[in-house]
DNA sequence: CACGTTTACCTGTCCGAACAAGTAAATCAC
DNA sequence: GTGATTTACTTGTTCGGACAGGTAAACGTG
């Protein structure tokens, strides 16, 4: 590191650089990502402080909530339901095992494979989970009526549904 | 709390062949913030992917559209503009400096502070980034009218604002 | 059956995110 | 001016997220 050009760092490109295009700057280069980037920042702090407060971190309360509803799950499954890793997944059922919540358990039928399901100790979270999962549903949705909530709710799906056809197709996102 | 809709907690979503769409539905316990929840983590992993081939780590990005947008600023600004966190900002500027993508400068009105700002080579960069966004905001809103893009951004917007609102006001997050 | 491939999981590593705690300087109160 | 508070930043720690690499078991085909 260190070749600076102490002058001109400041203020706008000048003149002697190609005025680059008609972008509508950069709080105008992609208005709809940073909306996502900060919403969903802001969403995951506050869900975590709330989960906190009864003992998960963000992330892990999805994982409960599927062995909550479903029961007894492989680690292969909770990553394709949750669209998460595997990597990242063996660490959060190792977490969740030692908080108590969850238990491992060799799979009969496959031994390379755990079942994973949720500790008697565990149901006791599910109804502080799903009160904080409401409680961050209405401070999200403060002042919006139903129809909006279902339009936001669509919107939200909208754009997730265009990223995962983008991921699907190799074009969106081809390299050279 | 209490989250209705018993029925169809997931809505339409488009094209019946994507079984890739979890519906943690369950207890209805918050389509909104799940639907925000991976909203996100899609978006970061598609971002991840483009960025890493220009060599930033998502996050980093927005500290540099900033600079180049703005010019030399304080970690403190940057955090504020970001939404974002302290300590997050001193090590995310720790290792764009390592890059050689932003200069560290003394504050001269406050010797607490550090400029930071970005170098020349980094603006090489800036076209990358910018269509790397380009790109991202043309996949997630594929198939929006000018209406509805502008619609979904205040529909984000919206919900960011209940959020920083809500942290912002000490009852929203009381505990017991 | 042997052999190559896929699948399930784990570890190492790097990064962002967030809280806690600490240092130092600026600012406010008196 | 002294002292308390606020501000700017740093470090330590823990966790999710993602990529790379590795082991072992299941699977597929000849």
């Amino acid at each position: 590191m260190a070749q600076d050009t102490p002058e001109a760092a400041e203020g706008p490109v000048g003149p002697g650089q190609q005025a680059t295009v008609p972008v509508p700057t950069a709080a105008g280069s992609g208005p709809i990502s940073h909306a996502i980037f900060r919403l969903a920042r802001l969403h995951r702090m506050f869900a975590g402080q709330l989960l906190r407060r009864i003992g998960l971190h963000p992330g892990q309360e999805l994982v409960m909530m599927h062995l909550w509803e479903l029961g007894a799950r492989r680690q292969a499954d909770l990553v394709r339901l949750l669209d998460s890793d595997a990597a990242t997944m063996t660490r959060t059922v190792r977490r969740l095992e030692q908080a108590g919540f969850v238990r491992r358990r060799p799979d009969p039928t496959d031994k390379r494979a755990s079942l994973i399901e949720p500790t008697a100790a565990s149901h006791a979270l599910r109804r502080e989970v799903e009160r904080v999962w409401s409680q961050l549903e209405d401070i999200s949705t403060a002042g919006l009526s139903d129809e909006e909530r279902a339009a936001a709710l669509l919107t939200l799906e909208r754009l997730e549904q265009n990223l995962v056809q983008a991921a699907a197709s190799p074009d969106a996102v081809a390299e050279p």
